[in-house]
DNA sequence: CTGAAAGCGCTTACAG
DNA sequence: CTGAAAGCGCTTACAG
């Protein structure tokens, strides 16, 4: 309610007079100063609002990022001085004086998808929470991309990074390490990961699935995968299935492994090649890389007059929420990808308050949700 | 292949000797000046660049930013060092220094979606193929959480903005009024929008799917939509099915609008209250305000004893991948989201190019796709 | 608790 | 085409 620029009527603290004037004559005499003109920016600067209040700069700034360090009276007086000017505080010229962004930056392989939606969700909450700005980049699966958006971030001055996974160019975890920024790896994780990792092991994760179908029965499998390329997950997924099979003296025939987009479309091709071939022969449990693939099976399996579970199993990975709605209900594996973000977020928060030292890594562990789509195998 | 710092065999362009020495005496003397020192951020500088390269900062600034404006073997000589020196220039300080941050943000609803993550997609790649770097912020359906985003863009000094929708607080436009920034609005048309917007007409959509169904014969309509609460496009598409509707002398009874989540449950939740009546009553057409209500209702209507199209029509909107996929495949519209993204960022690409000024408004065109769901309505 | 002023790392008007 | 230096809008070490 004060006007700006208004004193108080007991004109307390010792301020002297209203500075007002005397910023009126900053150009130095008797020294041929030159005076250059240079375009400001015309918006409300944190000069103005120290002028207005009868402050100096120095106790505007104080007001606002050590608000304990001012006095009770001061600080109101700024406050309401800052809001009537509408001062909205010039984030360059704070990083460059305080050599601190408050930016962090997350890469990810795609935005369209509810797992990585829903991390970056909870990781620019959690930010936003901390006064921290999150910049986000797609990778769109391609390692050179993925650095370059990295290569971006250091150069807006990130003072941390996330990023899906752990596979990539040995040139960034160099500039990461030259530069002492805190990153985590999210969505993966390995116990002896050299990297703070904030995720779910996907070959235990994948073992289990397998084992699940092993249980019921199962002894012909087939795989239809998203590409191994740039991708330590689906490598670890792969992995997973092979050992869980290796393990009881199983293993996935030549040519039962496909691998392509993880797409829907390729669900449904894969699914068709897979099951091309004499009923005795045909994989009886199909395994996929991710829920988008086995809905594409799962949407083409009547056109090749099968359904699941009684012809075939199959399975996914990511519990979309589309899979437990469709019918056949999917059998497949969920994993708290907003706690994922969450975490990694609260982890990166952390190191940042401790030096960059790296903070501990977090396992996740994703549940098995047997559905509809996994069943004993048929008697042939 | 030349060493930093090294001068060139030709010693050529008339430089002086080594700066190296010259910028160790930059205490000022006779003048008592207080040297205060500050932690320097520990990386490699412009600065440094320069003295390396043996020219002066303006040049090194130049030969990056005005790259003509520089000779050739200067320019040349300037970037190995840079490049040796492994230099990555400060953001923040570029920012200050020329008020110009390079940073643009969009505000969307949700990640979560592939209409938005689509868009964001194709302004990202735009925005980054002009130097430019996207901030992206989620309002959640929200419109005071998206003022909150737009309010950190500001205070980060986007240079321009694009939000989906014209369902805005006043705030909001008179922020962007207030400073000249360049804003569009996306995903929205109206041709007699005051704003620029890049988008369809939503009301003319819903018009023409509307029409589509009547042309089948439809004459019991039913409604599945998300909240109309901040948002104009629902709004709109009520709008436009209401207005075809009445043209034909029909009206959606009282009870068969039912507004909820965009969820594929309230679209299955939706369905069953619908078809809730006697069958001579019932809708025999079902008109949802995207494909995940509609998806959600055709994965619930086996359970309720009914089929698309021999029991009833029912239609979508967006065109999602699944959308036809699964069998039966969904009668709906789409719009070319990449295309939305791309224009958007060129527009505002030009308005930054143009002092601020707005740029044309463009309205791109929806596409009605007839799949399976939809047909005449079953006599009764 | 408060202020005067240097400094953060760039760009650019000015002068040559 | 090039350089010397002021200035962008803040923060903070220093001094009181």
């Amino acid at each position: 309610m004060r006007a700006p620029g208004g004193r108080t009527p007991q004109g307390g603290g010792g301020s002297q007079e209203p500075p007002a004037d005397t910023a009126a004559g900053d150009a130095k005499r008797g020294d041929a100063v030159v005076r250059r003109t240079r375009g400001s920016s015309g918006k409300v600067k944190l000069d103005e609002v120290a002028r207005a209040a009868g402050v100096s700069t120095a106790t505007v700034s104080r007001a606002f990022n050590e608000p304990d360090k001012v006095s009770d009276e001061i600080r109101e007086r700024v406050f309401a001085v800052a809001n009537a000017l509408h001062w909205i505080p010039n984030a360059a010229g704070r990083a460059l004086a305080s050599s601190r962004t408050h930016i962090a930056g997350a890469i990810i392989p795609t935005l369209d998808n509810e797992v990585f939606a829903r991390q970056i969700n909870a990781m620019q909450a959690v930010m936003a929470g901390h006064g921290y700005t999150l910049f986000i980049g797609c990778s769109n699966y391609d390692q050179a991309e993925g650095l370059k958006q990295a290569q971006a971030m250091l150069a807006r001055g990130v003072e941390a990074l996330a990023f899906a996974g752990e596979r990539h160019p040995a040139e960034l975890f160099q500039a990461l390490k030259a530069r002492g920024l805190p990153y985590v790896v999210t969505y993966s994780y390995r116990a002896d990961s050299p990297h703070c990792c904030v995720g779910f092991d996907n070959k235990v994760a994948f073992r289990r699935i397998t084992r699940h179908l092993l249980e019921l029965g199962h002894r012909r499998f087939g795989i239809i995968s998203q590409p191994v390329a740039d991708n330590d997950r689906v490598e670890a997924r792969l992995a997973g299935i092979n050992e869980e099979l290796a393990d009881a003296g199983l293993a996935v025939p030549e040519g039962r492994c496909l691998i392509g987009p993880g797409t829907l479309d390729a669900g449904a091709q894969g699914l068709a090649r897979l099951m091309d071939s004499p009923k005795a022969d045909r994989p009886t449990a199909v395994i996929c890389g991710n829920d988008n693939l086995a809905l594409g099976a799962l949407a083409c399996a009547p056109f090749l007059g099968l359904r699941a579970p009684d012809d075939f199993s199959i399975t996914g990975f990511d519990d979309l929420a589309i899979s437990s709605r469709l019918s056949p209900r999917l059998t497949t594996m969920r994993v708290d990808n907003h706690a994922i973000g969450a975490i990694a977020a609260e982890k990166l928060l952390w190191s940042m308050g401790h030096k960059g030292k790296a903070a501990e890594p977090r396992e996740l562990v994703p549940d098995l949700i047997v559905r509809d789509t996994s069943g004993p195998p048929s008697g042939d």
